[in-house]
DNA sequence: CATGAATGAGAGTTCATTCAT
DNA sequence: GATGAATGAACTCTCATTCAT
């Protein structure tokens, strides 16, 4: 019984350090410049071998694409403790942006890159979206009954919101805000989270 | 002489033919995706006749973006002759999100694909971009000018306006938005606009 | 009946104007980079006009060869009225040498490019060749009997001559004496000529 | 050990395999017209599979060259041995005749062939072409020690002696001589060599 | 389990040639 | 007679995928 786990803890160290190779190459030289050559020259091992683990290249895709699922789950949760529903909110929209910019490449792919229409019935994953967007508007809800977003309607609240820290997200990522200096972006970027703020 | 026109106008409508097709496909599938063949097989030409109207497939990539910035600018003009500063304001949103729902495969050229990194240079057309960014802020420093906007900084103002619509653009053209009806999004849309029209 | 003759005429200007083009085309670019577009363009005609006046490419080719041995056949001539037959010799030798240095093209198409199977048969055209060849062994015979070139065979003498010159041409004009100096290059080949000539 | 031995004799097959063929097909067709497509059909694999053992088509034609001027080089060598100056320098001028009839395709590629412009800069190579030219020079040097070519420039001696050679070689490997019989051609061309050796 | 050799399909691009006008 | 639009076949090169070993 311990070969056998041994066996699935190594099948399983071996698929982790192929997505590992694979989130840096794309990252490093965008989705469409990774070949599957190339992931396994970055792991050392022969292309075949990549085989082994995933169907195809579409699997690692979209393995990727559900481990960055997770990850910004736990980014949210880790706001959560917070007690003040107001700082909360002002946290949440941090951490979101916060995870886009330390991981674009898990951002791109989960919420920007065009989703290949045969992977789209597998989006059962979005339910581990949904669970994350199902934090944001719990913690409207706890700012509407401390008082704020007077007369608003949740779910344009939560619409709302998730648009803008998205927008600012998504021009970053995809170069649109190249001619800004990145310094002047850090202050852009903190400047308009609190200006949001006040519609809270 | 006759002729000499009928040709010409043929020239631009096969330009434009391609064109349509390549925007379509574009936008189906990403610019990686779009292939020379795809386009050619779109419009039941040879491939080589590409080449007769075009220099390469960068050509036909940048002249779409080119038209878009184009279309997307006049429909921003359309609405300056309103008076009001903060009407004036939430008729420019409403433009934008207007333009985005009306032209997806433009805008997302415009804003949201990824720039293959050579054909970046060519971007002084983004002149065409910055030109409507100025409108944006014009029209911000009025309504700051007719007391809107209290102390706030008219970069910030502007950066998050835009975040804001580029996001719910974005989340719609690249289908993240699927789960909701269409009735309920167009609801969501609204209020979202004036929600932020709050801000202001 | 001068209608006839007129179009008869103006038909082999136009031949003269495209092969004229080619010529051109094939010295300054290489016979390889040398396509029916940049020959129409050079005449400032369309590209389906060079078949009203040529069945294809390698008539064009074909038709250049020939004018290549009429040249060089006048030029031979040109140096048989010298009345001393080893003067006559040494001044074929240059005249040969000249032709291959003013028409590099001509001559490469003439004496080394490799002849297209297809094309091989038409080559009654060599008569031209051997016409040209037999006035070399005249020359020599016509030394012999004044004296020169004892014991040695007629045959002989003329395949060692032609080989001689052939080597000069046709080593510059493929570009292996690229690394010597064109001032001392000259010098070399007045030098090997008359080096040549010890052996009459 | 013995099957990571017998897998690099298998590597270096297949590069042999692939440069025979190709070495066959510029001879028969000549460089422009070789194509990666008929290189691999020739010898029964898929075109990509070329490219697991070149990095492209220049590299595949780079390496024959150098093969071949290695060819050439021992050639040469071999005869080195030769006591007498003069003995040496007929036997060198006949080594150099007999290597092109043996491998007319290398001497094609090395002495005749158009140079891509692309490939010409790599042409450090050429170190090993006038490695053998210094071999000539020194022969004749030492010819010229022993009393021979009374009056005569080294260079123009060396120069004339290559022309000379070369001009055989060309002629006979692009078919210029294709109207002798094969027979008469051999005693032509020994008594060519016969008749040059006169000038020492 | 891992490999490396091989492939087929497909990418962008060029060009000689044809043909309706 | 001349055109310009169109084509089909060819080019070099890349890559995800398979499979015998």
């Amino acid at each position: 019984m311990g070969i056998k786990e041994r066996k699935e803890r190594q099948k399983t160290e071996m698929r982790e350090s192929i997505l590992d190779a694979s989130l840096k190459l794309f990252t490093e030289e965008g989705y469409e410049n990774v070949t599957m050559r190339k992931i396994a020259d970055k792991i050392e091992y022969s292309v075949g071998t990549l085989y082994l683990y995933f169907k195809d290249k579409g699997e690692i895709f979209f393995e990727l694409h559900s481990r960055g699922f997770a990850e910004f789950y736990n980014k949210q949760l880790s706001i959560q403790h917070i007690k003040d529903p107001i700082e909360r909110l002002k946290a949440h929209g941090e951490a979101y942006i916060r995870f886009a910019m330390e991981f674009p490449e898990y951002y791109d792919l989960m919420f920007i890159s065009r989703v290949p229409a045969k992977e789209i019935e597998k989006f059962e994953h979005w339910e581990e979206g949904e669970r994350t967007y199902e934090i944001l508007k719990l913690n409207i809800r706890q700012a509407m009954e401390a008082g704020y977003f007077k007369g608003v309607d949740l779910e344009v609240a939560a619409f709302s919101l998730w648009s803008f820290v998205h927008g600012i997200a998504s021009l970053s990522i995809r170069g649109r805000l190249k001619m800004i200096p990145e310094q002047y972006l850090q202050f852009l970027i903190s400047g308009a989270l609190q200006f949001i703020s006040k519609l809270y």
